[in-house]
Order: C-alpha cells, then structure tokens, then sequence
DNA sequence: GCCAACGTTGGC
DNA sequence: GCCAACGTTGGC
C-alpha cells in the first residue's frame, strides 16, 4: 500500500466539500501536470492520502481520504464544458487520468505547513520543498506515521 | 497583492 | 533543441 499528500484549494474544492458528497465519494479529478499525473498512475485501490488545503489562511493537512479505484481515465478531459476540458485528451488515447477519493477523517486542526517543515522527520517530503506545486507527492510509511502523530487528537489519546 | 518558482508554449 | 515570454501556483 502506498500513502499520498493530495492537494486542493478549500475554496475550490476543500475537505468540507468531499464531506458532503454522497457516499463521501469523488472523483479526484482536473491534475493537468504530468508529474502529479504520473504518481496518479501508480496509485492502487485501498492506498490512503492526506487532504492538503493551499493558497488559504493557513495551508496544510486536513485530514486522511482513502483511494477507491484504480487510476482511470479523467472524464472530465472529454468534456468540452469542463473547465478541465482538453481536446488532446481522448477517450481513445486518454491524457488525463483521476482516481474515486472517500472521506476517513477530518483532523480537529489543520497541521499546517508551518508545523510540518518543523517535523525534522519530515524534512524530505515534497510538501515542504520550496516552489513545490506538485499537487500529488508520495509519502514513505514512517512519514505518514509521522504527519498521523502530529494530530492533536492523536496525542492526546495516546 | 506580491513575487519566487515552476511549467508550458512557440518562434527560430 | 534552445530559450524568452508568458501563465500558474501558492506561500507569505
């Protein structure tokens, strides 16, 4: 199993958005970088993620979402009424692909950026790399424990 | 709102 | 294939 960060504009689509949704469920879609779109690519059904909120009041992680499909292809690409629409992307030889996230958990406080640059077993995360915007990054297992034990609901409980 | 850091585009 | 110009992201 592998553990990702995924990030999203709150205003656009936060965490409170995906609460809401049927089932809890959405389709991850719109990555229109080919890097992001690369590790979409390598993610499998049952893989977990955090739920990172950028450019707002205080950027960082909101929460845990479970990846619920294999990658396929990003619908939203065909549309020509999407904003993500793209004529190059075709259902024939699509470029563009998105995976079905569900709501887990929603962390008391957001662990923002600010705490996690802190974390020195964090250090390598793409998250705190300066002009990152890669809006899909890997995490290894004991950085995903980490970001975990810096909840505060966590470390009160324990 | 500013601006650094990227990614993309397109002329050559 | 190079690189300047431009567009976007996202922290601050």
């Amino acid at each position: 199993m592998k553990y990702w960060v995924m990030k999203s504009e709150p205003c656009v689509f936060g965490i409170d958005h995906l609460i809401k949704r049927p089932h809890q469920t959405e389709p991850w879609d719109g990555v229109r970088n080919y890097q992001a779109r690369n590790f979409i690519r390598e993610m499998r059904k049952g893989d977990l993620a955090f739920f990172y909120h950028s450019n707002c009041e205080i950027p960082g992680i909101t929460g845990v979402i479970e990846i619920m499909t294999d990658p396929y292809p990003d619908l939203a690409a065909f549309d020509p009424e999407s904003r993500y629409f793209d004529p190059k992307s075709t259902p024939e030889n699509p470029r563009w692909y998105r995976v079905d996230v569900k709501f887990l958990k929603k962390f008391q406080e957001t662990i923002s950026l600010t705490r996690l640059k802190q974390n020195p077993l964090l250090k390598d995360i793409l998250i705190n790399r300066k002009g990152n915007r890669l809006s899909i990054t890997p995490l290894k297992a004991a950085e995903w424990k980490a970001v975990l034990h810096m909840d505060v609901c966590d470390n009160i409980s324990t």
